[in-house]
DNA sequence: TTGTAAGCGTTATCAC
DNA sequence: GTGATAACGCTTACAA
């Protein structure tokens, strides 16, 4: 079956591409009859406009981009399922990019996206970017943009973040209230926005019962397995944390796992709360402790921003300093057991 | 920043429109001066080729669509993820659709993909459909799809699948070796292409070991956690099963929680083994033996099959009728330990 | 109610 | 090496 354009399903049916035009596009009068004649040819035919064509010509692309770091990942897939499913019913698209935490690809992508390929940008940002003059540049009247969960503070637009102090004060509390006293803080980057904003609740915390800060307990980790095994392996064995709190859901698996292969009992030796989106964290050996971010409603708060963005329904200055806070909740489980 | 096209900057620097689009696309003759000249100033007013005009003006999107059932899910976003990365090496961006295994929602994106937005597709099916009319409609010559892990058997197209028949097999015996004789065969929807696959394995495994087949231990389930966990707390309540595999990895989380629920000891009252793509599944309390499908794998698999089939190289009707085939991967673990 | 024609931003073809 | 022009497939004033 062949592509068949406008012009052609004219000519079969007698008629102009404006006429047909119209039969799709709904508005423009037009008679019944007509409009059910093509309708019926082009279903025979199985003609559909080309959308390159229209949004072109629309100056649109009915298309968002999603810029995550991952996407093999709980939380990322769950904000990416309610941003597909609000796109969706909005007969949007939904573009994919992952960064892999990497600022230059980040910025490559940032950077191919000013040319009509997506109407507006989701982003959680990568962890390293220092300078983002890229997303400076890009034109938020044309191409707005709504970060969520990691986002620059020193780019003005909307964001949609969790109460990343409160709980991770929240957390680290909960693990002196447990009895712990050297409490490790484990991190991807912690000059990154949530590193650094999750860092400072613990310390707070650390703060308000007077227990005093050790360098030696915050750990810098990675983004793979193998090396956070090493690297957590050492840690434990050296500096014997009684307590730990990891600001990312990988590094409490890998604590998990160093903890089995070094013998040390969770919770009875060390107690163990974590940042994480996992929805079985009940059935892990010893049921995980978690600061639960809602995902998915962070998809949701960031596309429905976006579309507001879109739709220019309210003051665009005003949408661009809104900063919505969605509070995570804290599961205690046995991880953090007596 | 206001938006600039080529016209604006072909007049900014006294030039043709067509002087402009050489500098950008390579080929064609242009001096090293004036290109330099060009791509300067386009940097400084952040021009970029508007890609709708140029894809469209070329009759491609270098855009591939990708259709899965659910995307939190670590099956399908570690695919993704291994999609993802394939398509942009090759410049190729990914847009991405969740059926949510709605076959109409499937039949819907399918449908309205045949309009220059996607060079391709790669997708794994709904389970629900049964007729797949508007996947032959699409004309594969134009718009070729690639399937991967869930299959439409009766439309010709390249697949990329895993030996689930063998090592369904393969799980059921060790079930048995492990002791089992009631051994329970947890599915979604045991009509559609994996399901029954799976069950094959199941049934023959047991038929090798003399062991009778029982239509009570052939569970139908869902997709809810809440539905499922009701389905199974009344079925292993009811028909003391004392092994069970799950064809899919949230039937055997539900499975868990349901023998917490009921003070069913894994896996000494009750063995269990579970497709998964879980990367933590030796966390688990108890560890889960699993089958594990090479999920990166089969997206790679599948996202460099759909760039044969776009780059024409080899023989199309060849590349329709391939199917590859990956091995899944077997652990055994605590939970069909003795 | 329908047709005509211009134009969306590119790129390829052909001149010069 | 560079410029003019047509074409990609569609939508929308404006004309009839």
């Amino acid at each position: 079956m062949d592509t068949i354009n406008i012009k052609q399903l004219a000519a079969k049916l007698n008629l102009s591409k404006s006429t047909i035009s119209r039969a799709f596009r709904g508005h423009s009068d037009i008679s019944e009859k007509t409009k059910k004649r093509i309708l019926d040819m082009a279903e025979k035919l199985n003609y559909q406009p080309n959308h390159l064509a229209s949004n072109m010509r629309e100056q649109k692309s009915k298309t968002i981009a999603v810029i995550v770091p991952e996407i093999a990942n709980n939380f990322f897939s769950q904000a990416i399922h309610a941003i597909e499913g609000y796109a969706k019913q909005k007969g949007y698209h939904i573009l994919i990019y992952v960064t892999d935490d990497d600022a230059e690809k980040e910025a490559a992508y940032i950077s191919h996206l000013s040319n009509g390929r997506a109407d507006g940008i989701i982003m959680s940002v990568s962890g390293e970017g220092r300078k983002h003059q890229y997303l400076k540049k890009i034109n938020q009247q044309r191409l707005p943009i709504v970060f969520f969960d990691r986002v620059y503070e020193d780019v003005k637009a909307p964001k949609v973040t969790t109460n990343d102090y409160e709980s991770s004060f929240l957390a680290t509390e909960h693990l002196i209230e447990r009895g712990c006293r050297r409490i490790a803080y484990l991190v991807v980057n912690k000059k990154m926005s949530i590193g650094k904003t999750r860092m400072n609740g613990y310390m707070d915390a650390l703060k308000k019962y007077h227990i005093p800060m050790n360098d030696h307990l915050i750990v810098d980790c990675c983004n793979t397995l193998e090396l956070n095994r090493r690297i957590l392996l050492e840690f434990l064995a050296e500096e014997k944390p009684d307590g730990v709190f990891a600001s990312v859901e990988r590094l409490a698996f890998a604590t998990y796992y160093s903890c089995y292969e070094l013998g040390i009992s969770i919770p009875k030796d060390l107690k163990i709360i974590s940042f994480s989106s996992l929805e079985i964290a009940t059935l892990l050996n010893p049921a995980l402790s978690t600061v639960t971010q809602p995902a998915f409603d962070l998809g949701h708060q960031a596309v429905s921003l976006l579309f507001e963005l879109l739709e220019k329904k309210k003051n665009i200055q005003e949408l661009k300093n809104k900063n919505i806070v969605l509070n995570s909740e804290i599961f205690k489980r046995k991880s953090t057991d007596v």
